[in-house]
This record gives structure tokens, C-alpha cells and sequence, in this order.
DNA sequence: GACAACGATATTGTTGACAATTTTGTCCAT
DNA sequence: ATGGACAAAATTGTCAACAATATCGTTGTC
């Protein structure tokens, strides 16, 4: 009857912050829900400082909200909020590629040319779920690969709250396609050492993810 | 013999952090001080747990370097660093210019015009250290008149800490001039509706501004 | 004089108890 | 049933004492 991944010695704060932050990320925690310190504490094993050290840390990202005496619940973001995030991912991301395609080394090359096989793969064999982690690896080899921890550091902080987002398979037949095309033309792009090309068509994609999503949204609601 | 600004009250976590952040700033605390409890809560008559969640705040931030048992020290940060948060001030404040040109409403377009007139006239009267403080105010107003907050909170977090540079006139005549006319082009491209224009010309000046600094830097250490 | 061992002091980390506030439950009048 | 007043419980905020660790000074040895 464990009701958590076994550990014998008591978890860090930032065990704790990772914790709260993949139920939020996986739907277990939806948005509005309060964040009770006993129930973390129960369900963890934590001392009461520490999950308060961890939800003062989320609340220093943004993903929960806390009021004074009322304590710690998940924040929801409006549509609005989430094209702003997608518009920093822009910035941010679009640079990452620039630099990437001017300080990559070989040996991070080679390994994104492996992952866009891998990715190609998944497309012909239709295989959402793994394009998804997959896609998510490409990303972030391209911001480690850029060299520039700093804007990493940030961009760890822009992962949109995608609430139940995530199970459906977010990626249709036809989106997945066009996702993939943008890769290859980007690597393409990043080979051939056009840096702005890169960073230009980077953001193009991101653009087009946000749209996507906001499509789904919006049929959502409808 | 009052060390700290009057208050009745104890100061709040956020008020120190406040407080220690603009010690930082200013270089009272150099990189590398330690940063002692006790110390902090004699000079400001927060409590113990205040202080620490300040400082466990400004770790979050990247201000401070906390070690077990060995507490909080002002993080020292390479020239490269620097560099770095830079290269994510162009990708953001780039971002900001490009959607204030869209966005901006009327007002702050005055306002922003108003600036301007007040910054030739500290060009006109050589006032360095006024120009500096309507130099952020400018930039602030086209990140806060972009309308994305996200990026806002992202670029509050990216201010460098300038160490002594803040006290000398870090602007000398000729960068004094070449930055004024950076921002007498861009409210131009603003006012002509040319967003990506705008954006360029950001990040040109931001660049610019980096350059500056590092040739300072440079020649400091020679 | 250099250096290691050791104890004293200083500093940080952790826990638990208590205070402040909100939330929930109950009773009663209408 | 509905709603308000009040008490009980739950929850969060704060503080102070204690434990763990690091830092510093002293002493003794070579």
C-alpha cells in the first residue's frame, strides 16, 4: 500500500516541486484544485517545510497560485496567457536555433540527424505518442545544443500547463506530417549554415504549434 | 543610529528580497559575499524564516548560490554569462518591440514620444546619469506597452548585475549619442508601423549595448 | 615556522509547537 | 427548505528551540 515511488531517506524540496509539477503536467492536479500541505505530506513523505519550500518554488514559476491563510492551489491560465508563452517560446527558441546553427558541434549534429531518422520513422509508422517524447528530445537538443544556458534555463520555465492536452493524442495524421517537414527543413537549414533561415523558420513552427493548439481549444469549448 | 528605513512592522520575504536585490545592484554586496542570516535579520528586523525564504527566492532568480550548511553567497557571473543573458534580453526585447509596434495604444505611444523629448534633452545638457534611469524607463515602457506580461516577468529576470559599472557614468559621450539615436530610428520604425523593422533594430541595439560592456570589461581587466 | 588534531564558536538546517485565519458543521428562527 | 449566527475543525503562518555542519582559533608536535 505505498502510495509513492519507494524512498527511504526524506525527499529534497526539489524532489517535491517535481513531484507537484508532473501531477500538474499529467492532469492529476487540475487547475483551481487546492494544494493541501498534510495531503502532499502524506502522499510523500516530506516534512511540512519542505512542501512549502516546493510550492513557494512553483509559485516562483507560475504554476501555482498562493493566498495568504489560503494556501497553494494550481493556477489556470487563460488562452490569452498561453499564446504569450508561445510568443516568448518564439524568442527564445528562434535564438536558440541561430546560435545552435552557428556553435553546434559535430557530435550534437550527428545525434539531431539520428533523432530526425528516429522521428521519420515514427511518422511512417503513425506513432504519436513516441513523435511527442521524440519531438520534445529534438527541442531541447537544439536549445542544450545552442549553447546558451541561459535562455535554456528560461524556456524550462515556458512549458504551457497543458492540462488534459497531453493524453489526447495532440497530433492528428496531417499535423504530424507538417510538423515533421518543418524539422527536416529546418535541419536542412541548420546543415547548410543559415543561421537566420534557421532561427526564421523555428519560429514559423512555433507559431504553427500554437495555432494548432488553439484550433483544439476552440472545438473544445465550442 | 536606525539601520534600515523606518518600518513598524516586520518587512515580508518579498521585502527582503527587495532589499538584498538592491543591495546586489548597487554592489554593497559583491559577488562572492557571503550573505549571512543573522546579519541580514540585524539590519532589516525580519525574522529568520523571512530571510531565508528570500534568499531561497533569489536563488530561484540566479542572484544568489546557496550550499548546504555553507548558506548564501552573491553569485559571480562570467563575462560569458553575461553574454548569454544578453543574447536572451535581443530574442525577448526584439519580441517585445516587434508586438508594441503592433499593439501599442495611443497613450503610450505619447508617452514613449515624451521620453524621447526628455532623453535629447539629456544628450543636449550631458547628463549621463539621468539619461540612464530614462533609458530604463523607455525600455520598460516598450515591454510593458508589448501587452505580454510573460515576456515582461521573463526580462525582469534578466537585468545583469552590473557590479560597479552602475556607479561609473557607464555611458561616455559618443555611446551616449549612438544609443539615443538607436531609439530615435526605432520610434520612427514604431511610428511607421514597421514591426519587424523595430525588432531588428532592437536587437541591433541591444547587441550594441552588450559590445559596449564588454569593451569596458575588457579594458578593466587589462 | 609549518602543519595536523582538536575543541570552541558560529552558522545553517530541521522540527515541532503555537497563533492566525479560513472552512466546515450545527443549531435555530423564519 | 433557507439563511444567519456561532462554535468546531482544518489549514496555513510564524517563531523559537534544537541538531548538524562548517569555520576559526589553539595547542602540541615535528
Amino acid at each position: 500500500m505505498s502510495q509513492d515511488a519507494a524512498v527511504d531517506r526524506a525527499p529534497s524540496g526539489q524532489e517535491i516541486a517535481d513531484w507537484v509539477r508532473q501531477r500538474i503536467r499529467t492532469g492529476r492536479f487540475v487547475p483551481g484544485q487546492r494544494l493541501v500541505e498534510v495531503d502532499i505530506i502524506r502522499q510523500t513523505g516530506a516534512s511540512r517545510s519542505k512542501v512549502r519550500e516546493a510550492l513557494k518554488r512553483l509559485e516562483g514559476e507560475g504554476l501555482v497560485e498562493i493566498e495568504e491563510f489560503r494556501g497553494a492551489s494550481v493556477r489556470s491560465s487563460t488562452l490569452d496567457e498561453v499564446r504569450q508563452i508561445y510568443r516568448a517560446r518564439m524568442a527564445l527558441e528562434g535564438m536558440a536555433a541561430h546560435d545552435f546553427t552557428v556553435n553546434a558541434v559535430a557530435e550534437t549534429l550527428d545525434r539531431l540527424k539520428a533523432l530526425q531518422d528516429q522521428l521519420d520513422a515514427c511518422v511512417r509508422e503513425r506513432a504519436p505518442d513516441r513523435f511527442g517524447r521524440l519531438n520534445n528530445e529534438w527541442h531541447r537538443l537544439i536549445v542544450e545544443g545552442s549553447g546558451n544556458k541561459v535562455i535554456a534555463d528560461h524556456l524550462q520555465r515556458l512549458n504551457v500547463p497543458i492540462h488534459r492536452l497531453l493524453f489526447e493524442s495532440f497530433y492528428d495524421e496531417k499535423r504530424l506530417k507538417t510538423a515533421n517537414a518543418d524539422h527536416q527543413a529546418m535541419l536542412a537549414l541548420i546543415l547548410s549554415g543559415d543561421a537566420d533561415g534557421a532561427e526564421r523558420a523555428m519560429r514559423q513552427h512555433i507559431g504553427d504549434g500554437f495555432e494548432t493548439l488553439a484550433r483544439i481549444e476552440d472545438e473544445f469549448y465550442r
